[in-house]
DNA sequence: CCTTTATTATTCTACGTTGTATATTCTACC
DNA sequence: GGTAGAATATACAACGTAGAATAATAAAGG
């Protein structure tokens, strides 16, 4: 979805191919996208297209599949701030999927759902342990930038927000207030 | 993406035709899901191929469009418990776009970010006014289920959690915590 | 060495989403 | 009584996503 604009972006810093763009994604912003590779190569098809993105040439290292190195235009890089500053205004809505488990509720038995209740207050207390380990190990390096920890508090809150909330829906439960 | 475990779980009450599961959905469900009308058309398709729905009748009324009424099968039904208890299992991973916007921080001049984090705070702000209104509303029906309840706590906090988030990130810019 | 596995780099297809197009009928209002 | 707009009902094409298929080379392990 916003694969366009992480391409624009990284382009800006110098020309890639995609497999390069695919690399950077995962090892910079692996943690908190989900940018599948069709997808990039799909979305610089795209970009050419339109004329926000050139191919300036195609190399190849021996008999290796060849490869296409785009480069950013103009007209790209105005495009990229114009979806910026998009991202920055306009906040997102999130939708829950989970909230359809809540909708059908009535059918499954009692005691299943408190099963898988309890399964999730677990399972996010284990992310939430898990996920400050990783940070303290972060926080170990000195290269990491500042605003990676925004990036990583901004999961957190939210995984947080959704302990609370489920653990007050399993009392809730326990307590007979859904039927 | 959940679009067929609701019209599977909306077929078992009754046999329904797309129209109507559009607006059962629109009436019932519109405040916290976004499934376009077009899904519905795709994955009843889908569900019939695959033998868990039936189309038991096209009916017509005058001249309008006529209607194609799907019936649930046995093999839909347990589809339908097999695709509900993998919902209540499976924890699903939330990604936010807004976090491309911090990774690509440096594009945009400090003053215009901070006017963007400004209006984020007024905007969250404002939608758990809006919410909280539209809840005191509901309130004041009797034939709204208790469960809608946890499903808008469900919303509510997320966007408190967001606005908390939000807060301090701003009040981080503004120390000048970040270049 | 030789075999298994990982890496490089892209293409291609199946799948699902979104909204536009279409064509009729009912409602409302001047 | 005419006409603008909302409601009924679906089909369909354009778009984007996700991952399997491909095909060559480098690395690793016994």
């Amino acid at each position: 979805m916003a694969t366009r604009l992480v391409i624009l972006g990284l382009l800006r810093e110098q020309s890639l191919h995609g497999y390069e763009i695919k690399q950077i994604i995962e090892e910079h912003m692996g943690d908190w996208t989900n940018i599948a590779f069709g997808s990039i190569y799909y979305a610089l098809g795209k970009l050419e297209e339109e004329g926000f993105v050139e191919r300036v040439a195609t190399e190849q290292e021996g008999n290796r599949p060849s490869r296409n190195i785009y480069q950013i235009t103009e007209h790209g890089q105005i495009e990229f701030l114009r979806r910026l500053r998009e991202l920055w205004r306009v906040p997102q809505r999130q939708y829950f999927d989970f909230d359809l488990a809540l909708f059908f509720i009535e059918a499954l038995p009692r005691e299943e759902m408190l099963s898988y209740l309890r399964g999730r207050v677990a399972g996010l207390e284990a992310t939430l342990a898990h996920l400050d380990a990783h940070q303290a190990d972060q926080d170990a390096l000195p290269e990491v930038p500042p605003i990676a920890n925004a990036i990583f508090e901004h999961s957190r809150c939210h995984i947080e927000a959704e302990l609370a909330w489920t653990q007050d829906l399993l009392s809730k439960v326990e307590q007979g207030l859904y039927p």
